[in-house]
DNA sequence: CGTCAATTTGACACGCGTCAACTAATGTGG
DNA sequence: CCACATTAGTTGACGCGTGTCAAATTGACG
């Protein structure tokens, strides 16, 4: 905490008592990264085989969390890395007066918990948007595994530096751009990671309310509402609820670089 | 050195190292971490005998960046972190049509550079606010070292995780608060920071212009300018052009909570 | 001393927040 | 399966907080 970070007068708080991982919840089958689909998404990617083999070690159990509930809570001691095997999450974080902010929409093939290496405790709250799958990752064992097999390293160190730049982009968002900016680059980010993963980045089903986006991008339910409005009636999108149609890339491009 | 900074003159003297002419900015004097007075806000920040001197490996040179000048820009190639050992950068990024924001203010005792680590080249633009120095670490060494040295390797992925933090602080500002409680929240911020390294946390001299600060907020520089002269007269305050005075912490303090 | 950049302050406009009413979807219990 | 409650989403009206534009002042620097 010596760093930039608390806005307000308490450091971290510690609303809750750390909630205990539930037992039924966590598989222990071991995983197995060289045959599962994410590899080239997840942390080993770029790993060859022996290395591969040996990352795996890290990864020994699975977790379920089911829609609603949190992955872990601010406050809760930090014990492990998560990668997302299936599903989707937001992470949160709360001000001092009760106010609160989403931070981060998190996909499969994502990590989650790195704000929590520096103070030994989680920053944020990580809740499951839909039933999800992750990889537990005790970060212990990660610290020592990545000491032998510099790759690992080497892929570790650019997974959090890319978390960096995202959070930058956050940045970029919420400080110079207007409404529709926003809201454009949220559905034009969200659909490109939609596709890298292998869905369709046309056609999709958000798993967040008009809230939590407005939350994400720093605007008040309402306009964000009024956004998809207006880009269905421009021709840009189709919108029934949550499923999205992105019927115009260019004319969502266009809407980003305008002031 | 004492109690009040000026920030916009030249760097505070070093009584360790003389100023001679250096080669093109690099000093190749061997730097001394077990002696430097950023130890324990640095990155060896921790380290114990053995392990600070074999760290100290990693620092092999210095390099002084005169006020305007950039340490790196976008599109650079990655080779090194920095560590400021004197003197104060913002860090910068521009959107694909020219706009362009402060993503963060960096003083001695900080990292730079990380968000080069996930392409290979550096995201940002570091330009120095006044004359300053830096430590420079080739990542390849650094990467190296931290793998004898686990305590090293620690403290890095601590760096960098704090690093998120103070992100995701930035974040909650520029998401869900209004302009005073920005202003209240980025000078109670900087007078921290400032206290923790020995300086006066009441009195100081700013050494970034009110558009790069309501850049970095996301306001307009006359938006900051009230905020300031509201301050003043609220008598959280005292403003004379980039002469700050904090006259009443918990004013300001009470300002962040406010809607 | 003149020039230019930085800052302050005022006037005004407008984008977005706020409040409210309505509709659509989802879930729940009988 | 329906009746009902609850939550999510849409749309309109209105006002406030900031952005925008402009002018004056101060300070920095050659």
């Amino acid at each position: 905490m010596n760093t930039t970070v608390s806005f307000t007068t308490s450091p971290l708080p510690l609303p809750t008592a750390p909630r205990q991982v539930p037992l039924r919840n966590v598989t222990k089958i071991r995983t197995n990264c060289s045959n599962c689909s994410l590899r080239n998404l997840c942390l080993p990617c770029g790993l060859k085989g022996r290395d591969m083999a040996r990352a795996e070690e890290v990864v020994y159990t699975r977790k379920r969390v089911n829609r609603g509930e949190s992955l872990y809570r601010t406050g809760d001691p930090f014990l492990s890395l998560y990668a997302i095997r299936n599903g989707f999450f937001k992470s949160t974080l709360t001000l001092a007066d009760g106010r609160d902010q989403v931070t981060a929409f998190h996909m499969r093939g994502e990590m989650l918990g790195m704000d929590g290496i520096g103070a030994g405790a989680h920053e944020s709250t990580a809740i499951a948007l839909e039933d999800s799958e992750v990889c537990v990752m005790p970060y212990g064992l990660l610290q020592q595994l990545s000491r032998d097999i510099p790759e690992l390293q080497n892929q570790f160190h650019k997974v959090m530096s890319r978390e960096l730049v995202r959070e930058h982009g956050v940045m970029m968002l919420l400080g110079s751009m207007r409404t529709n900016e926003r809201v454009a680059a949220f559905l034009l980010n969200l659909a490109k990671r939609l596709g890298a993963c292998g869905y369709s980045s046309k056609q999709f089903q958000l798993c967040m309310t008009r809230r939590e986006i407005g939350s994400y991008l720093g605007l008040q339910l309402e306009t964000v509402s009024r956004a998809f409005s207006q880009f269905q009636e421009n021709g840009f999108l189709s919108v029934q609820q949550r499923q999205i149609g992105i019927l115009d890339v260019n004319g969502l491009q266009t809407a980003l670089g305008k002031r």
